[in-house]
RNA sequence: GAGCCGCUAGCUCAGUAGGUAGAGCAUCUGACUUUUAAUCAGAGGGUCGGGGGUUCGAUCCCCCCGCGGCUCACCA
């Protein structure tokens, strides 16, 4: 803003101080009623007293159209010289748009047939410095001159709640999934929990993660990247049902469908399995679907996606197969790598697994559309689920896809502690550049004796993309990670 | 981390084939006693992302940097 702008503003502030003896931050309001309430009560010759932002503002003489809201709505106002007292005509002339206060008066329907507080008095709660974006919206319902710099927005998100409509209602849905799921959980008798965040041993998936330094113990510490091997623990405890909703950190790039900061409920169910995580993922979403106002139909990205359970199953193997019309399985890295080249795959992996992996992206993954459960994954992508029995090199995990977008990741859990030091012995071993070492609590409390169990995690932002119809996980976290800023 | 594109008034954008810039909304002044993208008349507002180079002269051409967007890599 201008400091022609900021100096205006600041003027109209001391009008009010040394010209009107008004305070243009008084310590509190008078108990009002919400829009909404206001709106429900129609017309009324009663006094009511209203609070809001001031987001629109029409001038005619001696009369002035001022658009309020709060968080349940919108209503007009009805300002006139003929109703108002002398000094509180002049404060009208200082309003800004922006500004909250709060008026009384009689509620009536204009000729146009707008709702409309008749204002008899006004007072001004709080006086904004800051000039607004000003968004209109036409009698079509096309808004004008909409604020497109999402930088500007992600920076400064109060302004977006405040100028996007549609921004608010979609953190208000966020807020209404994960306490469904809350309450989904609660009901089913899990207890939630809360685990480390900062944590001298990292593990429980395969990312990067964020350091820092515990300077009162002078070692290095490292930012959860997944809650499992703790949540483990608490299996062994005796929680049989347990759960944690929270974030988790890793040092990964940013894109459309990674933040890293995110949200991930884990959850885990002591004498189940994965075929029970797959209910529960579908019962969950089914739930989530329900209080966000979409129901079991919705339009994603264009694709209409039926949450209708049984959601499909597909096997991995089978399904690559299946689409590549080879047995993959069996090839070298380097025929893999060719395979790769020749269908524009870009990867600069060398080992059969994650070269498999990249071809299933390609093959299976980025054409599912509706809910699918890729189920049985190979043992060496899956380091702490259980193996299938009577399939060999095959474990018992699943991973929930929606449009290519990956939700969730489940399995029977893997309780034989010689097994599981044996896997992550090895794997310590293998990455050179991890920082990482065995978690050898976690396998004091595997040896301890862990219950069979099926265990899921589930990306929070990505199923708010899903059920709000967002394309980006940015505009499902209120305040993403952003480079800072110079200035 | 790589490639491409972008950065001009508070916001949305135009523009100059190199001669330091315009519109709409917002703001300010005036008119208007039921308007709603209110309307009408007038005004102010920009070191054209930052730095360097070429040039008589750069917002425009070249280089570097910053921030963002989109693709890709890493990854869930």
């Amino acid at each position: 803003m201008s400091d022609e702008q900021q100096g205006l503003k600041r003027s109209k502030l001391e009008k009010l101080q040394t010209e009107y003896m008004i305070d243009p931050f008084p310590p509190r309001s008078h108990e009002s009623l919400s829009i909404k309430e206001v709106r429900d009560g129609r017309e009324t010759e009663e006094n009511v007293l209203v609070t809001g932002r001031i987001t629109g503002k029409r001038e005619h003489g001696k009369t002035v159209f001022v658009d309020l809201r709060d968080s349940t709505g919108s209503i007009q106002l009805y300002l006139s010289r003929n109703v108002l007292d002398e000094k509180t005509w002049s404060v009208v002339g200082l309003l800004d748009l922006g500004d909250i206060i709060q008026v009384n008066g009689s509620v009536f329907t204009t000729r146009l047939g707008e709702l409309t507080v008749k204002c008899a008095d006004l007072t001004i709660l709080c006086k904004s410095l800051r000039q607004l974006p000003v968004v209109k919206v036409d009698s079509e319902g096309v808004a004008h001159d909409e604020v497109t710099d999402s930088d500007y927005l992600y920076r400064h998100r109060c302004v977006d709640l405040i100028i996007n409509p549609d921004s608010l209602d979609r953190f208000r849905k966020r807020s209404r999934i994960i306490s469904s799921l809350r309450s989904y959980l609660d009901s089913n008798d899990f207890l939630e929990v809360e685990t480390p965040v900062l944590q001298s041993i990292y593990g429980g998936a395969a990312a990067e993660p964020f350091k820092t330094h515990y300077s009162s113990m002078n070692e290095t510490y490292f930012l959860r990247i997944a809650k499992e091997l703790y949540l483990k623990r608490l299996l062994v405890g005796g929680i049989d049902r347990v759960y944690e909703l929270g974030k988790d950190f890793r040092n990964e790039g940013i894109d459309r469908t990674h933040s890293p900061e995110f949200t991930q409920l884990e959850m885990y169910e002591a004498y189940a399995d994965y075929n029970v995580m797959m209910t529960r993922f579908e019962e969950m979403v089914i739930t989530a679907a329900g209080v966000s106002g979409i129901g079991s139909d919705l339009e994603y990205q264009g694709t209409l996606i039926h949450l209708s359970p049984p959601f499909r199953r597909i096997g991995f193997l089978e399904s690559l197969s299946k689409a590549s019309g080879e047995d993959l399985f069996s090839w070298e890295p380097e025929d893999l790598e060719t395979l790769c080249r020749k269908n524009d795959i870009a990867t600069l992996a060398k080992d059969r697994i994650t070269l498999l992996d990249k071809l299933f992206d390609f093959y299976v993954a980025d054409r599912i559309e509706q809910p699918t459960f890729v189920v049985d994954y190979p043992e060496a992508m899956s380091p702490l689920a259980k193996g299938k029995p009577g399939s060999p090199g095959v474990t018992e995990r699943f991973e929930a896809f929606v449009l290519g977008l990956e939700l969730a990741n489940a399995f029977s859990e893997q309780n034989n502690p010689i097994l599981q030091r044996q896997i992550l012995e090895e794997q310590a071993e293998a990455s050179v550049h991890r920082e990482g070492s065995v978690d050898e609590d976690f396998l004091y409390a595997l040896e301890t004796g862990m219950p069979p169990a099926g265990g899921m995690g589930i990306g929070i932002d990505r199923l708010v993309m899903l059920l709000t119809g967002t394309s980006k996980i940015r505009d499902t976290i209120l305040f993403p990670n952003l480079r800072r800023q110079n200035k």
